[in-house]
DNA sequence: TTGAAAGCGCTAACAA
DNA sequence: TTGTTAGCGCTTTCAA
């Protein structure tokens, strides 16, 4: 169809002459600003059009001082690519990029190459576990940043977080309530705040609800499904296995179902199981699975929102957000069979 | 620590004036250009050290004409952020930008939205679906660009492919010369190459083995749970179920092995399953298993490897790769117990 | 080995 | 409503 394309980049500056205007008003036209007339107007679109110009976003930014870009830093440890949390991180950020025509600039991190923050206009940190040195250098260069997934006391950073102690508490309370005596969790990464907080909500439960806290319930797991097979093998052999388990992710709660059904032990009947997540593969399954929901799609576009309205001078007040878990019930908890 | 930020963004200049030299030497020590005295250079690094500076991206981008980001451009049909796949391209890719110091802009398409090619450098299709359109535009552009896990004929572009359809076939090979006659499948999106050709690598190797091809035996799934789940319970209540079941992802074969556990069907004694992916998630179960490997993130990797070469001016030559999957085996299958 | 100076393509006063 | 023009921060000749 088109034959030799134009060898050369086409410019603001091949627009106007096309249109015989100005650049100014090739540049007013492309950023929709009001005082061109219909005239002008149609003039540079059809040369736009023409040539298939598309702006150069390096000069616009350079000239503007305005970058529309996002950088997304993700912590690299490993697995984090297979947890639910890292795919609705990409998921909400990207969807909100895509709507805030903004662009995404994806950066992962072990904690010690930074994001060049002349890269982007906003940075959102996915967590801050390795990287809290990357969060300080980005505060102190100006950078609009938010941290998600995280409560951050000690830095004087904007955050949008979930409370996690409360979801682990939840959890607890509703397996407590049930009826349950014996209680095990299979734990997230303990140095993830997550993971460390569901912990502790667990044990806060147990104890405001006077239940004995025994360290051989207590599995150290790291959100993986290979961890969660372990535990629930060592649970289930104990000499008094517990009457319900807690695991920190769909994953493993997941994997603790397979292993039960393998040993022929019936959920709910004979082992009560919640999760935390809302993964959505945990409803398939024979039982569904009850769990926690986070908002964490919610949360990632958030961050998005208020980089966007910062970058833009639409907003100074920082953000401090805590969002609340939820209790999803479905059929994989019920009460003991024998108190 | 550090008290009053200075405010005003630091500029080459700054760093020229503090090192007392011109910006010239500034920027060649910036971009490690040989031509400079040990005097100078250790100048320029005190006062960047100084400042904290950070060139301006978008300048060098201007400047220099050559831009570092490369686009990462995926499909957006629902459900893909739940695939291994995905999670394995950007894995590959971010790491391969992690050591090449490129920048990753991350993209979903549902086909309309583009991209803007001016942003980057270089793009990267994950897979061609519904953004036909946008791949064709790159190209006219003379925007250097790969599609990976597509094998393109129709169109003259780079290329990273696996052979599908050879990995249907040594799937389900596997399965006949395990002794298999009675062989079911569940298909992946048909939408995809991956779910179209390995369905069609399934139908040769029947053809070629002189097994019937039975209807009732393909279930078009979409690499979905929730499908394997309906697959597997029609399969199992059939009058005559197959002895062995090829899934083209190992969720799905996972989600199988559930509903085989649920009914009390013996795996592998009395049902084979042998799935696609070779995800990690698939070796911690009761059986390990039986799967076709493929090259996801080395693929990724590469075609950062390629675009980066070509960007710089490196490379010339186009790409067009097949490369071949991988029987992999472990326990999920077994000979028939009554032929 | 260095510095001066001309752009890179665009935005944003400012003047008309 | 339009055009002129001075930068934005950097790279890259070119001359010294």
């Amino acid at each position: 169809m088109s034959g030799k394309l134009p060898p050369q980049k086409i410019s603001i500056e091949d627009v106007a002459k096309r249109a015989k205007v100005s650049i100014s008003t090739v540049s007013r036209v492309i950023n929709n600003l009001p005082t061109v007339s219909k005239k002008n107007q149609a003039r540079v679109e059809e040369a736009v059009a023409h040539f298939k110009y598309r702006p150069n976003v390096s000069a616009q930014r350079l000239a503007s001082g305005y970058n529309s870009a996002i950088g997304l830093v993700m912590p690299g440890y490993p697995g984090i690519f297979y947890s639910f949390y890292a795919i609705e991180i990409i998921r909400g950020t990207g969807h909100a990029c895509e709507t805030l025509k903004l662009d995404l600039l994806f950066h992962i991190t072990n904690g010690s190459n930074f994001l060049n923050p002349n890269t982007v206009g906003g940075i959102i940190f996915a967590d801050i576990i390795e990287n809290r040195r990357e969060v300080e250098a980005a505060l102190e260069l100006r950078m609009p940043c938010i941290v998600i997934n995280n409560v951050v006391k000690d830095l004087d950073v904007n955050y949008i977080g979930v409370d996690n102690m409360l979801g682990g508490k939840i959890a607890t309370e509703y397996l407590i309530h049930l009826g349950h005596k014996r209680i095990a969790t299979v734990t997230g990464n303990l140095q993830t705040q997550a993971g460390f907080q569901r912990l502790k909500g667990f044990k806060e439960a147990l104890e405001k609800n006077k239940l004995p806290l025994r360290e051989e319930y207590i599995y150290q797991g790291d959100y993986s499904r290979r961890c969660a097979r372990v535990a629930a093998e060592k649970f289930l052999s104990l000499p008094e296995p517990p009457t319900a388990i807690f695991a920190a992710s769909d994953e493993m709660a997941l994997e603790i179902i397979a292993v039960a059904n393998e040993k022929n032990v019936k959920i709910p009947k004979e082992l009560s199981i919640i999760g935390y997540d809302d993964n959505p593969a945990a409803i398939y399954g024979a039982v569904g699975l009850t769990t926690i929901k986070q908002p964490l799609f919610q949360m990632a576009e958030d961050a998005i929102k208020y980089l966007h309205a910062v970058v833009t001078g639409k907003r100074k007040t920082p953000v401090k957000d805590v969002l609340k878990p939820q209790l999803i019930i479905r059929e994989s908890c019920a009460a003991p069979s024998r108190s």
